[in-house]
Parts: C-alpha cells; sequence; structure tokens
DNA sequence: ACTAATAACATTTTT
DNA sequence: TGTTATTAGT
C-alpha cells in the first residue's frame, strides 16, 4: 500500500481519514481542509484496495464532485478517480431512475420538470379544479408540496392528517391535499418528475423493492456524504437504507453553516448523527488554514449569538490580519461605487487579482449595481445565478422542443410550444384540446394524434394546423435515435420555424436572440464532442444532452478557465469558496437579516449562519457595506444598519467613513450609540479621508481645480447643474487630476454630494 | 387569433 | 423597477 500522502494531513484530520470500520461524522469548521479529508479518505479507501464503483460519494454540487475526482485523481491516478460514483444526490439517483424507472411505472426519459414548470401545472389543476390561484398562490403551492415530499409524505398521508388539514385550512387552502394528489397524477401521466420527485421516487424504489435496495447498498460499500449539515429528511432516509447493515458511512459537515432550511435541510441530521448511527465516531476539524485570526475571531463572535450548535473551537495560526472595513453609504448606488472603487485600488495598489475577489449578496436583485459601477470601470466580472442563460425566453422554447421530442407527454413543453412560433392554433383550441384531455384521462398528446377520437370539433383548418404540428414533432422523434444532440438540434431549431424567427427582423432583440440560439448550439457541439472524447462509440442523444442540462447548477456552469474576473454571486452560491478579499453588501436590517426571517427566531439563526459563511469566505480581507437608502420595487427606501453588524465583537471591526461631510450627515448618535454598534476608532479625531484610508483606498489628491471641461461643458465652481437622481444643485468646488475630477455639489433637496464627474450625469443649467 | 396597451405584482436563498 | 397577466381593439 502506498499511502504516504497521508503526511500531509494534520492530526485530526488525519484520524478523521483513517477511521474506516464504522460511521463517523467528522465536523469541519469554515475552512478546516473538509474537503481535503474527504478527497484523502477516498484515496485512502482506494490503497486500501476498495474498488471505485464500491465508493458512493455525495456531493452538493456537480462542480464540487468534479473538483474532487480532479484531487483524488492526482493521488491515485485518474482511471480510479474517473469511476467513482460521485455527484450530487439529484444528479447520481437521476441516473440510477433512468435504469429502474419501469418499476415505478415511468420510462427511462421522464422529463424532469423545472420550478416554472410546477407552477404552470399547479395553475392548470387550479383552474381545472375552479379554484382562485390568488388564494392558492401557485409558487406557495408548488412549496407545500415541495415540503411534503422532502418530509416523503404522500397525497393520500397527507390528506389524512388532521394537523396538516387544520393547518392548510387556516391558511385558507384546505383542498391543498386534494391538490398535492392531482399534481402527483399528472405528473405520472406527462412522465415528469420535478427535483423532489428525484429523492423522493429513489427512495419509494429502496422502500418497497428490497431486491433493488439490497444490489445498490451490496455495491455501495462505503458512502461519503459532504456538507451534510444541507441534507433534507429524504436524503437522510435514502442514507439510511443504502447503508444499513453495514453502517460504512462519513459525512462531513458544519452545523454553523447550514444554510437552506428553507430547501427542507435538517440541521438534525447533523445534530443527531451520533444517536443515529450507534457507536459512531466523531471528528472535529477546528484549525482554520484560510483566513486570518480577525476574520476567524470575528466570525465566531457573531456565530456565538446562536443557541443551538455542536460545541467546537475554530482557530486560526495564520496572521492577525487586518480588521474588518464597514462602510456606510448614502444610496446603494454609492455603495457600488465604494466597493467598486476598492476593488479597484486593490487590484491597481495592492496588486490583488480580480479573480481573488468576490461581491457577496443576500438577493440576486442587489448585483444589477455592482455590474454597472464593475461595468464603467472596465473591471472584468463574472456573475453568478438569478437568470442564468437557461433561463431566457428562446433557450427555453427550444429546450421545450427538445423535450416534447424525447418526451411526447410532456404537457409543459407542449402548450409552451404548440403554437411558437405561432402557427394558428390559439387559446380556443388549447381549452378545447385540453378539456377532451382531462375528460378521456388521457395526456393532449393522445388527442392531438386523432383529435376526431375524442370527439374534439374543430374547424377544417385548425385541424389541419394541429396536423402539420404533429408530424413535424413525429419527424424529429424518428430521428432522435439516428443523429446526435447537435444535428438533431439544429434541426429542430431549423424546421420549426425558430430560426427563421430569429432572422425576420434586425433590432438589438432578434440579435440577442440569434446570439443565444448560436450559444446554445455551440454548448451542444462541445457535449457532444466531449462524449466522443470520452471514448464510447455510443452517440451523444439530445435525451442525454436534456438529463444534463437540467440539473446543471450556476455554480456547475462556471468556465473551469481561470479568467481574471470580479465574481458577483450569492451568500448562498458562495458556500464551499474563498476568495482574498470578500464584500458583504447589502447590510441592512431587513435585507440581511432578510425581512421574511425577522419574526422567527430558526430562521434569524439561520439569517446568522449565513453571515457566517459569508465572513468565512474570505482569506485576508472582508469589507461590509450598507447604504442609507435603497431602490426597491422603483421606491426608494430607507434602510439601517444590519442588527447582525454589532454582534461582531468590536476589536474585529472598523468603521471607515468614506466622504467628510458624512460626519456630520450621518446619524452616528442613532447608529452608533442607541443601536450600541461598537466602533474601533472615534471618528472624530481621525484626519482627513486620504488619510484615513491611505493603506487600502484609492488615494485621491486634493488638487483644487478652477475650470473643468467635461463632455464639452464648462464647469466651475458656483455653476448651477442638474443631475438624474438628486436634482438641481450648485457646484461648491471641483478636485482631482483632470479626467477624474470630483466635484462636491449642493443640491437643493437631496443635500451635499460629492460627485465623479467621470460617471455622474451632469447637465449645465 | 393576434397585437398592443394597461394593470397588477413581485424579490429571499436553490438542487 | 421590470416582468407578466389581463383586456380591448383589430
Amino acid at each position: 500500500m502506498n499511502a504516504d500522502f497521508l503526511n500531509d494531513l494534520n492530526e485530526s484530520q488525519r484520524n478523521a481519514v483513517e477511521y474506516i470500520d464504522g460511521p463517523s461524522l467528522v465536523i469541519a469548521g469554515a475552512g478546516s481542509g473538509k474537503t481535503r479529508v474527504l478527497t484523502y479518505k477516498i484515496a485512502f479507501l482506494l490503497e486500501m484496495g476498495m474498488k471505485p464503483w464500491n465508493i458512493l460519494a455525495l456531493t452538493f454540487t456537480n462542480k464540487a464532485a468534479r473538483e474532487m475526482k480532479e484531487r483524488i485523481a492526482l493521488l491515485v491516478g485518474p482511471d480510479r478517480s474517473q469511476t467513482l460514483w460521485m455527484g450530487t444526490f439529484h444528479s447520481l439517483f437521476n441516473r440510477m431512475l433512468r435504469q429502474e424507472s419501469s418499476l415505478l411505472h415511468f420510462t427511462s426519459n421522464y422529463t424532469i420538470y423545472q420550478p416554472g414548470d410546477c407552477k404552470s401545472l399547479i395553475n392548470g389543476i387550479l383552474k381545472e379544479m375552479g379554484l382562485d390561484n390568488k388564494v392558492y398562490k401557485p409558487g406557495a403551492v408548488c412549496g407545500k408540496i415541495s415540503e411534503a415530499k422532502n418530509a416523503l409524505i404522500l397525497p393520500d398521508q397527507y390528506m389524512a392528517d388532521l394537523e396538516t388539514y387544520q393547518r392548510d385550512n387556516r391558511q385558507k387552502m384546505p383542498a391543498l391535499g386534494q391538490i398535492y394528489k392531482k399534481y402527483v397524477a399528472r405528473m405520472h401521466q406527462a412522465n415528469a418528475m420535478d427535483f423532489d420527485d428525484l429523492l423522493l421516487y429513489t427512495y419509494l424504489l429502496f422502500e418497497h423493492y428490497p431486491e433493488v435496495r439490497h444490489k445498490y447498498a451490496s455495491r455501495f460499500q462505503y458512502i461519503l456524504v459532504d456538507e451534510y449539515q444541507d441534507t433534507n429528511y429524504a436524503q437522510h432516509e435514502i442514507l439510511r437504507l443504502l447503508s444499513e447493515g453495514n453502517d460504512h458511512v462519513c459525512v462531513v459537515g458544519d452545523d454553523a453553516q447550514s444554510i437552506y432550511s428553507f430547501r427542507g435541510a435538517r440541521i438534525d441530521n447533523i445534530l443527531k448523527f451520533t444517536q443515529q448511527y450507534q457507536g459512531a465516531k466523531l471528528f472535529k476539524l477546528e484549525q482554520n488554514y484560510r483566513s486570518t485570526q480577525t476574520i476567524v475571531g470575528a466570525a465566531n463572535s457573531l456565530i456565538a449569538f446562536n443557541k443551538e450548535q455542536i460545541k467546537k473551537d475554530v482557530y486560526s495560526k495564520n496572521e492577525i490580519g487586518r480588521p474588518l472595513v464597514l462602510n456606510i453609504a448614502y444610496s446603494d448606488v454609492e455603495e457600488g461605487e465604494i466597493v467598486c472603487n476598492r476593488i479597484h485600488a486593490l487590484h491597481a495598489q495592492k496588486g490583488l487579482k480580480y479573480q481573488n475577489m468576490a461581491i457577496l449578496y443576500r438577493t440576486n436583485a442587489q448585483s444589477r449595481i455592482f455590474e454597472e459601477g464593475l461595468r464603467k470601470r472596465m473591471i472584468p466580472y463574472r456573475i453568478y445565478g438569478g437568470r442564468s442563460f437557461y433561463d431566457q425566453k428562446e433557450i427555453r422554447d427550444v429546450l421545450a422542443y427538445f423535450r416534447l421530442v424525447i418526451n411526447p407527454n410532456d404537457e409543459e413543453a407542449l402548450k409552451r410550444i404548440i403554437n411558437y412560433p405561432t402557427r394558428g392554433i390559439g387559446n380556443t383550441t388549447m381549452e378545447k384540446l385540453i378539456h377532451a384531455a382531462v375528460n378521456s384521462e388521457v395526456g393532449i398528446w393522445e388527442v392531438l394524434k386523432d383529435p376526431l377520437v375524442f370527439n374534439v370539433t374543430l374547424s377544417a383548418a385548425t385541424h389541419k394546423k394541429l396536423e402539420s404540428f404533429y408530424e413535424m414533432i413525429i419527424g424529429f422523434i424518428e430521428k432522435r435515435e439516428e443523429e446526435d444532440a447537435y444535428q438533431i438540434g439544429s434541426r429542430i431549431i431549423k424546421e420549426s420555424g425558430i430560426f427563421q424567427e430569429a432572422y425576420k427582423s434586425h433590432d438589438i432583440e432578434s440579435q440577442t436572440m440569434q446570439d443565444n440560439l448560436s450559444e446554445l448550439l455551440n454548448a451542444m457541439n462541445t457535449f457532444v464532442e466531449i462524449q466522443k472524447e470520452s471514448g464510447e462509440e455510443v452517440h451523444a442523444l439530445l435525451t442525454d444532452y436534456l438529463s444534463e442540462v437540467s440539473l446543471l447548477s450556476d455554480v456547475d456552469n462556471q468556465e473551469t478557465e481561470n479568467k481574471d474576473m470580479v465574481t458577483l454571486m450569492t451568500v448562498h452560491s458562495a458556500k464551499g469558496l474563498e476568495f482574498e478579499a470578500v464584500f458583504i453588501v447589502g447590510m441592512e436590517e431587513n435585507l440581511f437579516p432578510n425581512s421574511m426571517a425577522m419574526y422567527s427566531q430558526r430562521e434569524m439563526e439561520e439569517e446568522r449562519r449565513l453571515f457566517y459563511v459569508a465572513i468565512t469566505r474570505a482569506k485576508n480581507f472582508c469589507f461590509l457595506s450598507c447604504s442609507k437608502m435603497r431602490f426597491h420595487y422603483g421606491k426608494m427606501d430607507f434602510c439601517e444598519p444590519s442588527s447582525f453588524l454589532k454582534e461582531i465583537d468590536k476589536q474585529y471591526l472598523r468603521l471607515e467613513v468614506e466622504r467628510e461631510e458624512y460626519r456630520s450627515e450621518l446619524p452616528h448618535e442613532s447608529l452608533f450609540n442607541r443601536n450600541k454598534l461598537a466602533v474601533s476608532q472615534d471618528l472624530h479625531t481621525r484626519g482627513k479621508l486620504h488619510a484615513i484610508n491611505s493603506d487600502s483606498e484609492v488615494v485621491t489628491e486634493g488638487n483644487t481645480l478652477d475650470t473643468v471641461e467635461v463632455n464639452g461643458q464648462i464647469l466651475k465652481s458656483g455653476l448651477t447643474v442638474e443631475h438624474d437622481r438628486f436634482g438641481v444643485g450648485e457646484i461648491l468646488s471641483l478636485e482631482g487630476d483632470p479626467g477624474n475630477v470630483k466635484a462636491t455639489i449642493k443640491f437643493r433637496n437631496s443635500g451635499e454630494k460629492c460627485l465623479l464627474l467621470k460617471y455622474a450625469k451632469i447637465k449645465l443649467i
């Protein structure tokens, strides 16, 4: 055996790696080398003679799996690492379900419904049942169903439960059980599964078919689970069914980083692991190798406010490092300016690469302002989440064609495209078809095949249109096993008329549509190429492509090339990542912590853990910021600093005042006395802006200028100007270098502001 | 059946 | 603010 690599580990890591005789729980503090333990443990198992296909390793994202495989390959070679069963619960059990689908009365080419499809299906069911979709909000209904599925509660059981019924009744939604039941039936008829079904049906398969369970339980002799704190009840039960009897299970996680309870994650899974797995060994990794002592200290002081947690003492032996810095901006736009300026400064003055910096926010909607700020400065950035490529209209339309071709029972796909591009099949016709389908308890596709059989009354013209649509799809279906994904993909785009639709006009809209279409085809082409390279003479079929695409997450989608770009993402998607410098923005009450969490202790603790995750992403620099006001649905809202800020031990936090005039303008009293937010230095004893910030701030020398020319306008002190947001005001002074001029302007209604003329839209009047 | 115009509504986080 | 659902007009 060659396991010299174990010498790379510290003692507690090594202990966790070497224990393979029974169940174990590894509590891994932030930055303590969790991934290292997992990869080394798998390598160790392989060196001990275990076969790669006997190991099941479950990760939180596909990207995490990919990276872990690469690291294992370095330890034991690519051959063995390649054949490991490693991936997310969803993707691995999806693979398995496609093999075993007939037992569950699905075919192997079932569609995976996206949340949008689920909502639309719910909408249809509501209409059918004559329920008001203002009372039964489709999103909320989906949430309830998802919750039930994650707790492994089936419709009949749901309806039989009195407590559940009473709760639903109180929420004015007594029919939820009925809707759930119908939903399951319709999903089945459509040969479709949603995300939760991938877990639920896996559980049911193992529960009802002992021989299937045994097959997989004996194949997987050792099971490892990463990010165990974010698993839900269904995942917990799947794990139990697969490991019962041998208990060779190792789960790794950190209860302080549990941030997915809204998705059904049960923190109890990790808190009670040692009770559920008798004789389980507990290992704790407490040394943080990632961050400075200050960052670890700040994070510890924050998380101490949470009640329920496993006791641990995370520490760092790295440098003490610099304090966290808090900036308070006047507006959301200014917060963007401050952050982007500092990113620029860190890059220009400290030589920090853009790829080592990240802006983390609570909600996707916050990204736009930072995007604009970075664009103006020509700073390259990459944004994750929000509306991704696959969420765009034309892409979803094309994917709907693909889905229908793979699975003609996919009704959401059918409804989406039967009249796109427009071919004269309108609402009335669709209503008729749906009505006939529901009445005869068959799918719409069946009705479409021969409407007359189902007594649908149609004009001859409409009949003709339906027929030619049907024939077109049949034509594609005939080719789907014959051509590879790229070939049939381009065929569908052309023959369906989508291509024509995109090229019929020359405005910007159709330009982006054209770009998106060719990008999609490109992606399909590379998919086919990669499949070909991996050896098999098997075609990369459209069905393979679809299956892959439906389970991709935004983080998975990231290009592997290391481009030098600033990362923008939600705190949630930053889990597991690390950066030299992290900017945590929007630190305001009702935003972070989010207003939805305000009235529940449990959710507040989750928000706090989320903030903990955000802070611990930083290796060296952590910048916090908030704004006094912010645009919200087109209205300006006033904000207060987050209550979490005052939970950070004051010795680790420094308040930085961006602009001199804020000294008088900011309600320091209310901020720092009434809220008892600690400030490490006395604001009033500090010098001018550039003196305070000289170590990490853009240093703007205060050369006073008399006149400046900007965009052909000659500006000087005393002149009156107009600004988009702030209104009319008088220039008080101008300073800076030509081309980078700051103007102090006293606005009539918005007070005194200091603006960079390079960016501010100012009109002389 | 399609288009344009207006009203309503929404943002928490994601496999 | 930006998107989506509904409505009225062609």
